[in-house]
RNA sequence: GCGGCUGUAGCUCAGUUGGAUAGAGUGUUUGGCUACGAACCAAAAGGUCGGGGGUUCGAAUCCCUUCAGCCGUACCA
């Protein structure tokens, strides 16, 4: 586990602090100040690579002009040995390190040796978190909102495994409640239409419009004939429910493993409420004093628990008081428990029952309301809901067609399927396209510009860098040269301003997980992927490697070598093949 | 009302710990293959960082305020 960056970054503060002491100690600087320091990377590369605030963060505690302090700096650094080659004093007082060509080496030297878990850093030690998403409802294809929240939260996981977290994927399916008994209503209601007619049968305003629901009516009654409809309406809802669930689990199963995506569980809701835990959880609630009973219905005190949550956030008396809070209902009058109940009920079992230490859900930005609750609900359980579970809100897809947003809704049948998605982009693309823009910014998804797949999509842009160096080692292999191990490569070779800046963005892979993770915002990676593409094609154009002196061909090519693992390391872990041909 | 997200180049979006002259893609204009893949590269042009205040050596970034857009505020899930 390597960061080039962190490294250099700290051997700055430590030689600034050496030189410091250093000067001190002749009486050149006030002894004993605390100078803190940033140590930034300059936008402009004439700046240096890394650049030190220190004259100016230390200009009042040194009594100095920060120049002065600077230049007393410079005199009495010691950079034999280091990662720079020289140090400038600019602007204000900046101190631009230089670095030299053992950094440059050592970066090269790393990434060969952590091979295919380079970028590895330990931000989550080893925590045991969950990753729960899409978790579609069961009652109808996923749509393209699915599409996005699916990359994010797979993305996400592999980033947060490459951060030093121990992950799991789980899709919770919402196998139970008011939504599956519409379902099987909707179901219901068209078995019935096909089995007396359609005019002798009227469809319910509220249920299902989409004609996924008549295929499985017409599905059920193929398999089971028309007699069904002589059962009591509550057995053959039922049986109904069962049915619909039977095929569309498995479809949605099946499409997900289409767009590359693998749970370690399929969680049932169901299981949570046969099994008693819904009405345990709710019981400890209850136990602790958060729940009262009003018009027949078990209440959370969602106020109480939100209050209590906000002000130990640091919000004021007078900022919670503004706040428009509500009560929660946990079993209605007529007995069943809410989907609220549940939820509680699933994020205690990943909490408490299951240990993880962190449940990070990714959901649709029109449930955030729901946030909240359900983390003060958790911390009424004594669960810390407030630091254990994050949400990872995800703004939602708005489809285009002809430049027109498209509403999408499940009612009217409308969405735009994930599989119809994949039956015209590839994989790859929708991968990478939906995992483009940070979770908080909506996303437009122009149908017409998907279906095209031509080279405006940044996909190719980056496979194609991938693609451009296989044949470019393939066919210098042919001619006899061969990428040489790092310890081989004389990294002073290395003089040109692209090649520079190309082991510069090879450096930064560490980081980009560790912001991502940090964020959970695996879209960094794409990102990073496209900048370490376009430095790949500019070095590819300024320097040549065929025809090369043997030690400049061989360290290029190495370079070239390099930037392929890295480009390909990265692609996995979004999800993305790493094409050798084009 | 209250709350969440968003507002940066014509368009789509980055901007890490507050840092130096504000970044990329796309579009527009103009150049570059008889040498490793032109799905590529180079150059030009394009900005009141929504507005206003504050904090400080320094603000797109932090605080306050205000405007606009999207979303939410169920005994639905």
């Amino acid at each position: 586990m390597s960061n080039m960056i962190q490294a250099a970054r700290e051997q700055v503060a430590q030689l600034t602090q050496a030189a410091y002491e250093k000067a001190a100690a002749q009486g050149l600087l006030p002894e004993g100040a605390q100078v803190k320091a940033t140590i930034e990377i300059p936008k402009d590369p004439t700046h240096g690579d890394y650049a030190s605030s220190f004259a100016m963060a230390g200009a009042k505690a040194l009594h100095k002009a920060p120049r002065q302090i600077a230049q007393t700096i410079v005199d009495n650094l010691e950079l034999a040995g280091t990662f720079f080659d020289k140090v400038e004093i600019a602007g204000p007082g900046f101190l631009n390190f230089t670095l030299g060509s053992k950094w440059y080496g050592e970066v090269l030297a790393d990434i060969q040796a952590e091979g295919d878990t380079y970028g590895a850093v330990d931000e989550g030690h080893g925590e045991k978190v969950m990753v729960e998403f899409v978790s579609a409802n069961p009652t109808g294809p996923m749509h393209i909102g699915n599409a996005r929240g699916g990359v994010l939260g797979d993305a996400l996981a592999s980033v947060l495994a490459r951060a030093g977290y121990d992950v799991w994927r789980e899709f919770y399916v919402n196998d139970a409640g008011n939504q599956i008994h519409k379902f099987a209503m909707s179901i219901d209601a068209r078995y019935l239409q096909i089995v007396l007619g359609e005019e002798n049968y009227p469809f319910p305003e509220d249920g299902y419009h989409g004609d996924d629901i008549k295929e499985l009516a017409q599905a059920f009654c193929d398999q089971h004939g028309p007699d069904w409809k002589d059962k009591p309406e509550e057995e053959r809802q039922a049986a109904m429910a069962q049915y619909g669930l039977s095929v569309n689990i498995p479809k949605m199963k099946e499409d997900l493993l289409r767009y590359k995506i693998q749970y370690d569980e399929w969680f049932l809701e169901s299981g949570l409420h046969s099994s008693g835990y819904v009405a345990e959880t709710v019981g400890m609630l209850a136990d602790k004093g958060w729940t009262y009973e009003k018009d027949g219905a078990l209440w959370l005190k969602t106020t109480e628990l939100l209050k209590q949550k906000f002000m130990a956030e640091g919000k004021t008396q007078e900022q919670v008081d503004k706040l428009d809070l509500k009560d929660d209902v946990l079993r209605r009058a007529n007995g069943f428990y809410t989907y609220f109940a549940a939820d509680i009920a699933y994020h205690r079992n990943k909490l408490a029952k299951r240990g993880f230490s962190k449940a990070i859900n990714i959901w649709g930005a029109d449930h955030h309301g729901h946030v909240a609750r359900l983390q003060a609900a958790l911390d009424g359980l004594g669960l810390d809901g407030s630091h254990r579970l994050v949400v990872v809100l995800m703004q939602l897809v708005n489809l285009l067609q002809d430049g027109q947003p498209v509403r999408m809704s499940k009612r009217s049948g409308k969405a735009i399927a994930l599989r119809d998605l994949l039956d015209e982009v590839s994989v790859d693309a929708a991968r990478f396209f939906f995992n483009s823009r940070s979770s908080t910014s909506a996303l437009d998804f122009d149908l017409d510009l998907a279906v095209r797949q031509d080279s405006d999509n940044p996909v190719y842009y980056v496979q194609y860098a991938h693609a451009r160096i296989c044949s470019l080692v393939s066919r210098l292999t042919e001619e006899g040269a061969q990428v040489p191990d790092a310890g081989a490569v004389d990294a002073a070779l290395f003089a040109t301003e692209e090649e520079k800046a190309l082991i510069k963005t090879l450096s930064q892979m560490p980081e980009v997980i560790r912001i991502s993770a940090r964020d959970y915002d695996p879209s960094h990676v794409n990102r990073y992927l496209i900048t370490l593409a376009g430095e790949f094609h500019r070095f590819y154009n300024a320097c040549r490697i065929k025809g090369e002196e043997a030690h400049l061909l061989s360290a290029r090519l190495k370079l070239a070598d390099t930037v392929r693992s890295v480009i390909a390391n990265c692609l996995a872990l979004i999800g993305v093949t790493a094409p050798e041909k084009m």
